[in-house]
DNA sequence: GTCTATAGATTGATAGAC
DNA sequence: GTCTATCAATCTATAGAC
């Protein structure tokens, strides 16, 4: 087995604990012990603990954003040459769609969608700042896209939907990369791909739901 | 002014600062600080941290879940008496206003709302734990009843669709604690008493969505 | 019940040899 | 670039006087 680079490594078992413990309860030493690197190289490739989340966060949230930007541009594109208004679950499709298909490009992917859930719920500004600064631009783009979509929901309602749209997406990441357990009393839980496409009929629906 | 006993304020103060911080970030020597008691005080009236983080989860969270009940019992009773299922959206809103309802009830349940919202994506599993057990009985309750409302649901699409509904009404809770902040090229957010009302409609359009 | 003082462990970060 | 050794600051928890 080919042994990747010190810096990556680390970025590995930083993107495995944080999801898994948090940032704050994770330790640099626990971590390094497990990226089988010496404590002092974080200090040295990332300047700091924060910098070190920094860097594990742009490593995937950049080219997950760049695929949601692709993937809404081709359904405003559709619609454009058709001359309707995009469809408002086409674009809710394209902006979460590809976090699910994301979890399966790369071995580490699914612990990283479990810290971007956890992210939005960050106590800490610094590190949740970070994340929204990240997202905001494609953010923006499907607000935009979904007031096309929707002209006679005011934009204040729409923003609020999409805050519930967020919410029910984070901890759904968050949760769905936890080890799965059944509760007494209660069915067991849908597959990772029932669980997205039924979260976009629930958004879609609540998204359209008269005010 | 009167001044509350040292156990009062101590949970006052963690109430405040767990909200704000999060459990792990907050220590206790700023804790002891903020309610002006003795570091010392915390182990002996609570014997540990995580003993003062139950007690502050359990001052508030028993009474909420018992009015929870409450309304949802009232809901099932007028249903009953009608001799027709219960309509989904009231089950809903017995289970979710009072939230807000009990945000007003204390000068501290404010931040108490957030912790409530902030437990549900918490690493830690002792924490997350503790809060499940003591939302699941009325939970279950919420379940059973929504069965009944929507017998052509699928369960296994019921409790995922209500996993949804907790992650929207988690974050919803977590981010009204927080100071509203306008986002440039976004509207204002809504009012507090605005966002629930329609939190409650996207919840029960989004449930109500065809599978 | 409340206090001071401190134990005992763990943390992030750094200096300096190699 | 990588290592050892260590600093300085933090933390929770506790012992013991009052």
């Amino acid at each position: 087995m080919l042994q990747t680079d010190t810096k990556s490594r680390i970025m590995d078992a930083a993107e495995q604990l944080f999801a898994r413990d948090g940032f704050h309860t994770t330790s640099l030493r626990g971590l390094t012990e497990l990226a089988n690197v010496n404590l002092a190289a974080v200090n040295y490739h990332f300047g700091s603990k924060e910098g070190l989340l920094q860097a594990v966060i742009s490593r995937r949230l950049l080219p997950l954003n760049e695929l949601r930007r692709q993937k809404l541009k081709t359904v405003l594109n559709q619609a454009a040459t058709v001359g309707s208004p995009p469809p408002a679950a086409d674009l809710l499709r394209a902006f979460i769609e590809p976090t699910l298909d994301f979890r399966n490009s790369a071995p580490g992917a699914k612990d990283f969608i479990a810290l971007i859930g956890r992210s939005l719920s960050e106590p800490d500004e610094t590190v949740r700042n970070y994340f929204i600064q990240q997202i905001l631009p494609v953010f923006k783009l499907l607000f935009d896209s979904l007031q096309k979509a929707l002209p006679d929901l005011p934009a204040d309602i729409l923003m609020a939907r999409l805050q519930f749209t967020m919410g029910a997406m984070g901890h759904t990441m968050c949760s769905s990369a936890r080890p799965k357990q059944l509760i007494p009393g209660f069915p067991a839980p849908l597959s990772d791909t029932g669980l997205v496409a039924d979260l976009i009929r629930f958004v879609s629906a609540g998204l359209e739901a008269p005010c």
